[in-house]
DNA sequence: CTATGGCACGGATT
DNA sequence: AATCCGTGCCATAG
């Protein structure tokens, strides 16, 4: 409450506190949906393009002095700074970092998908493209794939060849990435290709999945690797790359279709909600946290509709007074789940920040209660905001919000080392022991449980000789 | 007999 | 109130 004045927000309504509760567990993508609704139905809503700041060049939020340029306005000077980005993040290219773990994400709710698709090209598409779009979209195998080349497309929708190959490429790149492709090597080439970010593992990447796909599929890496002149190593990180990021079938991850033993895609790439970052002109600086926005742009009340207003014509003076009083409800909602939002990474971001720069292992352990206690928010409001959101690390993972308050994450990750480094296979109680030693203390059966969840095979079936990494493609 | 996974219980968290 | 998590006990596989 004190806090929510401080922002200088208006006092709080049932309307608002509802609306704005349930605006906050969406995801982007969600509220993208829901945004779009409003501003169907309201006249007196109005959603503003992107600006951009003349000297940095990122996008800008209002009007006002650009957040990456200036420092923190206020509160310690090390810390974060947390901004809100009129950027959507369909502008997101993901990048990669290194050897570690991409993205893993529970699958988004299930939803149209032509519409979600449609909704994110609806601004690079004009006329026909739509329908030709509309037509591709409908006519997706269940996987997600093409059922006919893009000729025969072309000849059904009485379109020149190039402007469906046009229509094609865009689809492919949005979100999920790979969609509208023939085959799984087709959509993992694409899917490689926005990964790339002119380092060498996604290139390497590319030419083996163009150049020697059969032989991915069997794991002959020494035969890829002698074939295209590149080291073993090499092609076994590309292997992996594309085994922990990409993913064989775009459609999957979308509908969540349990059809697929869960284990099979866990893979699957999503859109940030997110996106942390280090100032590239301050390496050292505080990290950059850019809350996305779930459309280029800003929303607010018309301002013409409300001068507007009150020269109504008589008999629609009351509608009007109610898309007015509706725009502005909705307006604070928005901006209560930004701000939100924006506290709660501060937070996030402060306390942990050696998890987000250094990974996994320094995840300290903090449960919803005390950062709600913090936020001076109830508990539900803190559950409600990390829910189906995810957040891009600077390394280039993918991680879903809720994976700050994973209790074992760390422990976890201390398994994985010791398991990755031992000389010959480790018992449960072995591993104990060796945790022990290290300060941490966890019964055998949890041992076990942490390996179930990671993914690690028994001591019996662990072989030192053979990597068990590279498992199905 | 040893290492593991299944089931279930109690406490913490949501 | 519902759910998640760590753990102990016990059956089973090797």
């Amino acid at each position: 409450m004190l806090q929510i004045q401080e922002q200088g927000l208006r006092p709080l309504t049932t309307a608002h506190l509802a609306q704005t509760m349930s605006l906050l567990v969406l995801s982007n993508q969600e509220l993208r949906h829901r945004v779009q609704e409003e501003l169907d139905r309201n006249p007196a809503l109005e959603w503003v393009g992107e600006r951009v700041c003349p000297s940095c060049h990122r996008p800008l939020h209002r009007a006002g002095p650009c957040p990456s340029c200036t420092a923190p306005p206020s509160g310690r000077a090390d810390g974060p700074i947390v901004f809100l980005s009129p950027r959507s993040a369909s502008h997101f290219t993901p990048r990669h970092g290194g050897d570690e773990d991409y993205a893993d994400l529970e699958p988004a709710a299930p939803e149209d998908l032509p519409v979600h698709v449609l909704q994110q090209l609806a601004a690079d598409l004009q006329g026909d493209e739509r329908t030709i779009a509309a037509y591709i979209l409908s006519s997706l195998d269940d996987e997600g794939f093409l059922q006919d080349p893009a000729p025969i497309v072309a000849r059904a929708v009485h379109a020149p060849l190039s402007v469906v190959e046009r229509v094609l490429a865009l689809i492919q790149q949005a979100d999920p990435p790979g969609l509208a492709t023939e085959c799984p090597r087709q959509a993992l080439l694409v899917q490689a290709r926005l990964l790339d970010d002119g380092s060498s593992l996604p290139r390497t990447a590319c030419r083996v999945l163009a150049e020697a796909f059969e032989e991915l599929g069997r794991r002959d890496y020494e035969g890829i690797a002698a074939r295209l002149g590149l080291p073993t190593g090499q092609v076994k990180r590309a292997a992996s790359f594309v085994q922990k990021n990409l993913n064989p079938y775009p459609a999957r991850g979308y509908w969540g279709s349990g059809r697929q033993a869960p284990r099979a895609d866990p893979n699957v790439y999503h859109t940030p909600d997110i996106l942390i970052t280090r100032n590239p002109t301050l390496p050292q600086g505080p990290l950059m946290v850019e809350i996305f926005s779930p459309m280029p742009g800003w929303l607010r009340v018309n301002p013409l509709f409300r001068q507007a207003q009150s020269s109504a014509p008589e008999e629609h003076s009351d509608e009007w007074d109610q898309h007015l009083e509706r725009a502005s409800l909705f307006v604070k909602c928005m901006q209560q789940r930004n701000n939100t939002m924006r506290r709660l990474l501060e937070i996030l971001v402060t306390q942990q920040q050696d998890f987000i720069v250094h990974g996994d292992r320094f995840l300290q352990p903090m449960t919803r209660a005390k950062i709600a206690h913090e936020l001076a928010v109830h508990e539900s409001t803190v559950s409600r905001a990390v829910a189906h959101k995810a957040v891009a690390f600077p390394g280039g993972r993918i991680v879903p919000l809720m994976r700050f308050f994973d209790r074992s994450l760390s422990v976890r990750d201390v398994v994985k080392e010791i398991v990755s480094g031992e000389k010959r296979p480790l018992t449960d109680d072995q591993i104990v022991a060796e945790l022990g030693r290290r300060g941490i203390a966890v019964a055998r059966r949890t041992v076990a449980k942490y390996r179930a969840v990671e993914g690690i095979l028994p001591a019996r079936l662990r072989h030192p000789k053979q990597e068990a990494a590279a498992a199905r493609i």
